[in-house]
DNA sequence: GCCAACGTTGGC
DNA sequence: GCCAACGTTGGC
């Protein structure tokens, strides 16, 4: 069985059409510096599992579309790489800190469903997203609430 | 631009 | 090990 999560992205950094362009919309998830969310990428999010792919600090925010973990987690390179936005000179190669996965865009959605629409859905009021305080960029999200974006995706706005 | 939330850092 | 200061996230 799957399992379902979110990731977010600032689409002005990187977003669902960027990752959808690239060959074989493949792309590793790299930059994620929280040790909550590494834990996740390490050790949790495996190939097959589905993503919803959110974009915040947008005008408004939302879920964009959907990829799929296609390699399971490996050291991020980018930690060692002093020229990199998210270098760490505290992760050593021989003991790596962060991690990251691979992700394949799989479709966009039909239209982008906004974090308000979200928040007012009775059915994703236990979703992590609208939850107080979470800055979380990876967290687990149920089937439902996975199906439900879809589903209101699907619906008009 | 503001600010609440919260993770990290570092002095003690 | 505590906790104040600081930096970042991200909605609004």
């Amino acid at each position: 069985m799957p399992r379902y999560w979110l990731f977010k992205s600032e689409p002005d950094v990187y977003s669902y059409d960027t990752l959808a362009g690239l060959p074989e919309a493949t792309d590793h998830w790299e930059g994620v510096r929280n040790y909550q969310a590494r834990n996740l990428l390490r050790d949790e999010i495996l190939p097959g599992d589905q993503v919803l792919f959110y974009h915040s600090n947008s005008k408004p925010p939302h879920a964009a579309g959907i990829a799929e973990v296609v390699r399971p987690g490996y050291p991020d390179h980018t930690a060692w790489d002093p020229k990199a936005r998210y270098y760490d000179a505290k992760s050593d190669p021989e003991n790596p800190r962060w991690y990251m996965v691979d992700i394949r865009a799989v479709r966009k959605l039909e239209r982008p469903v906004s974090l308000a629409e979200i928040k007012a859905n009775p059915a994703l009021s236990e979703m992590k997203l609208v939850q107080r305080g979470n800055r979380l960029s990876v967290f687990e999200i149920t089937r439902a609430e996975f199906e439900e974006v879809l589903r209101m995706a699907r619906a008009s706005a």
